[in-house]
DNA sequence: CAAAATCTACCTAACGGTTGTTAGATCATT
DNA sequence: AATGATCTAACAACCGTTAGGTAGATTTTG
C-alpha cells in the first residue's frame, strides 16, 4: 500500500536503501539522519534517492511497511497451534525475540521512531500490530480458561509480555557475554513461569 | 553537576522551563522539537531560554539529569530492605512504576532520547543507572542464594524485569480501563510469578 | 532619601549552517 | 531513440546561536 515509485521492495538496489535507512534510522534516529547521510552511504547523492522514494516520509514509512509485513508472518504463526497453550507460548517467545533479532533495525526503527510516521501509514499498521497483540492476548486467554495459565486480565498481560521481549532489542548485543538462544532462552523462561507454567 | 547558567533547577521559571522541555521531548522527540516551540509554550522568545540554558544540548542534559537523580533515591530505596527479597521485590516494582508514572515525560526522556544526550552528561547518568541496574541485580541474586528465586542469570533477569517494568510508560495510559494501583499490581503479580514466588 | 548603578528577565534582528526538495543535465545500456 | 540511473546546482525554509538592546525592579552610594 506504499503509493511511492515504480519500485518493488524486492528491487536490489531498492533493498539496499531500505536497509541502509532503516539502520541510520535505528541508531541516530529518524529526524537526526539526512538524506545526504543515506545516500553517502549508498555512494549517492542525496538527490538521486528522489529515483526510489517520494519524499523522506515515503521513505520511513516503506521501512517500517517492510517491518509490519513480518509481524503479520508472525501473527498467523500464534494462531497455528492453537492446542497447547504451554507449547505456544514458548514457540511465540522464541519466534518474536529471533524474528526481532534478525532485522534488529527494522524493528528498532518500527519501536522507536513510530511517531514520525504520517497518519495515513500509522493507520495502516496499527491494525496490524493491533491483530499480533490480539493473538496474543487471545492465547493468554486461552490458556487461562484451560487453568493453565494465570492472568488477572489478559489485555495487560500481553502488554507486559511485549515488553519483556522487545526489551531485547535495547540490551542484547551479539558477540556478547551471552549467546542469542541463551538469552531467547531466557526470556522464554521468564515469560512461562510469570504466567504459571509448571517447571518448563 | 550540570554547569549551565546560575541557576538551580527549583527556581520557578527554571523548572517550568524543564517540565515543558520534558514534555515536549518525550511527545515529539528531541531532534523534532525547536526551542522555538518551547518558547512559545513558556511566552517567550527562543533566544530568552538562552537567559537559563547554555544551550539545546545543556537544555536536554538538564532534563535527564533531574530524572538521573530521582532514580538515585530509588536505588537506595533498593538497598533499604535487605532481609525479605520477595517483600523487596513487590516494593521494587511499586516504587519503580509509580515513580516513572509520576514523572512520565522525564523518564520517557531519559528512555528514548538518550542517544541525544552529549558524551560527558551520559557517563554521569550512565554510572547512576548502573548502579540502580546492580542493585536490581542483587536482589535477585540474593533471593536466588536463599532459594526463594529461581534465576539462570540474574544480570538477564534483571534487564527483563527492568523493561517489564518500563514498559509501562508505553501502554498505561491515566484515564482508562484501568487504574495506576491494578496496572502496577499486574507488573508486580508478573514480575513475582517470573522469578519464582509463591502464591502471592 | 534620592540619585545612580546594577541586575533581572526578557526582546528584536540577524547570521551561518543544514535540510528536504526540485529542475534539469549527463551518460551508459537497451 | 528511448530509458534507467545517477549527477550538479540551486532554493526556500528552518534551526540553533549570538549580539545587542530595553523596561522595570533592586541595590548601592553620595
Amino acid at each position: 500500500m506504499p503509493d511511492s515509485g515504480h519500485f518493488p521492495d524486492e528491487a536490489p538496489r531498492m533493498a539496499e536503501l531500505l536497509d541502509i535507512a532503516a539502520r541510520l534510522f535505528n541508531e541516530q534516529g529518524y529526524r537526526a539522519t539526512s538524506l545526504a547521510e543515506i545516500g553517502e552511504e549508498l555512494g549517492m547523492n542525496k538527490a538521486s534517492l528522489y529515483y526510489y522514494v517520494n519524499s523522506k516520509d515515503d521513505l520511513l514509512a516503506r521501512v517500517i511497511y517492510r517491518a509490519s509485513q513480518r509481524l503479520r508472518l508472525l501473527a498467523e504463526g500464534i494462531s497455528e497451534d492453537t492446542d497447547d497453550p504451554q507449547r505456544a507460548l514458548v514457540r511465540l517467545v522464541e519466534t518474536h525475540c529471533h524474528t526481532l533479532l534478525d532485522h534488529p533495525n527494522e524493528f528498532g526503527t518500527v519501536i522507536f521512531q513510530r511517531r514520525y510516521i504520517s497518519a495515513d501509514i500509522l493507520l495502516e499498521i496499527s491494525d496490524r500490530e493491533r491483530a499480533y497483540f490480539d493473538a496474543v492476548k487471545a492465547l493468554v486467554a486461552r490458556g487461562k480458561e484451560r487453568g493453565v495459565f494465570r492472568s488477572a486480565d489478559p489485555g495487560v498481560t500481553a502488554q507486559i509480555l511485549l515488553d519483556s521481549m522487545n526489551g531485547i532489542l535495547r540490551w542484547y548485543r551479539p558477540g556478547g557475554r551471552l549467546d542469542r538462544d541463551k538469552a531467547v532462552g531466557a526470556i522464554a523462561a521468564f515469560a512461562c513461569h510469570a504466567i504459571g507454567m509448571e517447571a518448563q
